[in-house]
DNA sequence: GTCTATATTGAGATAGAC
DNA sequence: GTCTATCTCAATATAGAC
């Protein structure tokens, strides 16, 4: 054997992605201020210089980390919106749609999560927020067409798309602090139908409003 | 004037106390990895060497300051149990006094949270996971109550459980990284009774039901 | 591009005076 | 109990050879 072949046979292959995953591991499990360039490197089977070669400091590579997966949710969302059906459905394709980003990117997820609900740990900012305002916004919309067409009652859409929000949010963080007891895609449907039951506009809601006024 | 007196006046007085407000604030604002026993004890206005004296060490006053808020919260929730009315009733109230009791303690619900759902950060282990099992288990246990009396439809009180603390956590979410956009106790309300209709059982939910299959 | 070796700073923790 | 002074180690980051 002439030297050990790693390119191509790896998870990334090349140093510059093997850095790029073991930082997302080690920020993943340990936090960011609880994470060295040192351990970096080393799971990543390289030296210091080739991390400030790469990225310019230990900010660099999670900034760099961070990026990819927040566009990439952003791009979901914005074509689940394109997508047609009854208010109900397109609502829960676009709530299954986060869902499945947020389980795919587990391991940046979870720094993203508490870097975005906790204290910021010393690493860089990042604007989670626009990320959530705009899913926020989406719900919110469908939530106005399925009024419109009758689906849903005509009630304050804040308060409902909290609701929502809120199915969506707990079936994530189980799958962050209890992974084995996952609600998981039906759970989150089962969820929605509970919402959706009680916002539900048509017949029987609508005389049960005109009476109860 | 001799020395100044801080005794009494101050937010806590004793220099025991000072340090663990001072690390409330910084550990909760900078997270456990990111706060420096320099910062802590600057902040308090005294010097290493006590803290070390009243705290065998950062995890020390650390694992100090959870305890309080962990055994106030389970005691509010058994208490909360204790109270009578409806299921509906019973579930605002629980879910009103977790919600009292993340609020009063933000700063410490912070960290707990960051902690609990996403990396350790170095931090010592907290056991928050019997804590908000417990929780559980009561909304469960008063979910069975109503629909044992006819308030709830006889499903899955998993789900149901999972949508009303999806909740709760939404609205302690909010509370966390917009607290001027918060939804507040009322809020909570509000999503509890759309939750509560969609989970509806009596005489319309019944007929309905029995057609339905 | 990737390394060895090192600079520099600040971390957690303690000895010992008062 | 609280301080000054200091220990030890590990952190981020870089210089410079190959």
């Amino acid at each position: 054997m002439a030297r050990p072949v790693r390119k191509g046979a790896e998870t990334e292959g090349d140093v510059r992605g093997r850095l790029l995953g073991s930082a997302a591991e080690l920020f993943s499990s340990k936090g960011y201020a609880g994470t060295t360039v040192r351990e970096i490197v080393g799971r990543a089977g390289v030296t210091k210089p080739a991390l400030y070669y790469y990225f310019r400091s230990k900010e660099g590579i999670y900034l760099d980390l961070m990026r990819g997966p927040l566009q990439g949710f952003l791009g979901h969302i914005e074509s689940a919106m394109k997508e047609t059906g009854t208010a109900r459905e397109r609502l829960a394709r676009l709530c299954l749609h986060a869902y499945d980003d947020f389980v795919r990117n587990l391991s940046l997820a979870r720094i993203m999560f508490s870097i975005y609900y906790g204290p910021p740990q010393g690493a860089p900012y990042v604007d989670f927020d626009s990320v959530q305002l705009r899913f926020q916004e989406c719900v919110i919309q469908v939530l106005k067409e399925g009024i419109r067409n009758g689906e849903f009652r005509r009630e304050d859409t804040t308060d409902m798309m909290w609701t929502v929000v809120g199915a969506v949010n707990v079936a994530m963080e189980l799958e962050l602090c209890r992974p084995g007891q996952r609600i998981g895609r039906e759970g989150i449907e089962r969820m929605l139908k509970i919402i959706f039951d009680g916002i539900a506009g048509g017949r029987a809601a609508a005389t049960e409003r005109r009476r109860g006024r």
